[in-house]
DNA sequence: CCGCCTTCTACTGTTTACAATTAACAATTT
DNA sequence: AAATTGTTAATTGTAAACAGTAGAAGGCGG
């Protein structure tokens, strides 16, 4: 019963609400109660309920009417349908982050490039860098595109989707040489200042990461069909 | 005070507030406010609010803590970030269709074309058209790439939201011929089934489309200064 | 006459209580 | 014994009352 405490109560509750789901507390197809929720979350049910439609909107929760709200289910065709729609988004991304990156911010990603170059677990390939240093490396790029709109799309609803994946299998295992890899191919795109180059680098790299992801996916799926 | 009654008072409280929106009876940057709109649709404040906070998810409407809901507010720039996020899901959503779309479905596009060119707007390049038959072909081609998550961004939020720019400034005038002859692009390209050159019509289409509908609201905007 | 402070109003934020729907369980009938 | 129907408990759907905050209007002092 710890309780909220910030500017909008709606706000707060979002935010718990999607840590929540996102951190693996709730898993998806959990059923999530009203009741229960406001009770645990020191508010009443309204709050809780408008916190509800906005990660209805945002495709987190599923709400079945008079009958109850449920995490989103997760299924090997939702996320390839994810990551095309990643792929798409992230190749505009770097795209535009080409003719709009500063050279500071440029030198910035190289720099944290090199640091993900000395970790233990990257050179290792056990990739645990990919839980924050990834994200982090397509996040900045994200931004550098300048689009408000892009930028909460992916960061914000996308990614948070994504999130719910890594969660259930951790996926990028063995990837992470290959991943910086591909990381220093995009960046040298960015610094050619070839659009072109720039998106097709990053296109890659998310196909590349997809084809990963479902094996693993379809491995996770086949030991529980098997055990 | 037309009075609503469906399955859920917040379901028909959104369909009806987002028409109001798309349909140009609320403008952008007008204030909503809860109590009066309730009483309009003949409901209390809590469904009200939580189909406010349904749009607001999808971007159609903006709150500010303790002020109030207002419409979003329309800019060149914000038209700028749509169009891009468009170009990039629509070139994906095309690129699937290549490999998804049956001939059937194909034999039936074709057939949409030829009637459009019937049209005598189309001819004469007013572009009516563009309202109901652009949309109805780009969102049929949406629908074909069977991917739900892209589907339901662009028909549903995407859409909505360059509808209302379609309100503002009629875009497409003396646009409806070329328009028809890049549509009869990408359906070539669909048909060749080659998944690169169908992204490269749709993206180049789009492209198209934005430079027309930025010139025209850059007239609007210039028009609104000297007058 | 101008500016600042106070008060008041109107709105949003939140809670509580009530109504309606659903699903599960038990009892009765075939 | 199985199936169907009635009843009940739980949960969502809705409404209305209450609280808090921001902005506007008016009065007071400079």
């Amino acid at each position: 019963m710890t309780k909220i405490e910030a500017k909008s109560l709606v706000d707060a509750a979002t935010e718990r609400l999607e840590a929540a789901i996102i951190g693996g507390e709730l898993s998806p197809g959990d059923r999530v109660r009203e009741q229960v929720l406001a009770e645990e979350y020191g508010i009443s049910r309204g709050p809780l309920r408008e916190a509800i439609r906005r990660l209805e909107g945002r495709r987190l929760l599923e709400r079945t009417a008079n009958i109850g709200v449920r995490v989103v289910e997760l299924s090997t065709r939702r996320l390839a349908e994810l990551l095309d729609v990643r792929e798409a988004l992230e190749g505009m991304a770097c795209r535009l982050a080409t003719e709009r990156i500063s050279p500071n911010e440029l030198a910035k990603l190289r720099a944290m490039l090199d640091d993900h170059a000395t970790h233990e677990e990257v050179r290792s390939g056990e990739g645990y860098y990919q839980q924050s240093g990834d994200f982090d490396f397509h996040f900045r790029i994200v931004k550098a595109s300048q689009n408000d709109y892009l930028i909460s799309m992916v960061s914000g609803d996308l990614y948070d989707l994504l999130r719910l994946y890594r969660y259930k299998s951790s996926t990028m295992t063995g990837r992470a040489a290959q991943a910086l890899a591909e990381h220093h191919a995009i960046l040298d795109a960015l610094e050619s200042g070839d659009p072109d180059k720039a998106e097709a680098a990053m296109r890659t790299h998310i196909r590349n990461a997809r084809i990963h992801a479902q094996l693993a996916m379809d491995k996770v799926e086949q030991e529980a069909k098997a055990g």
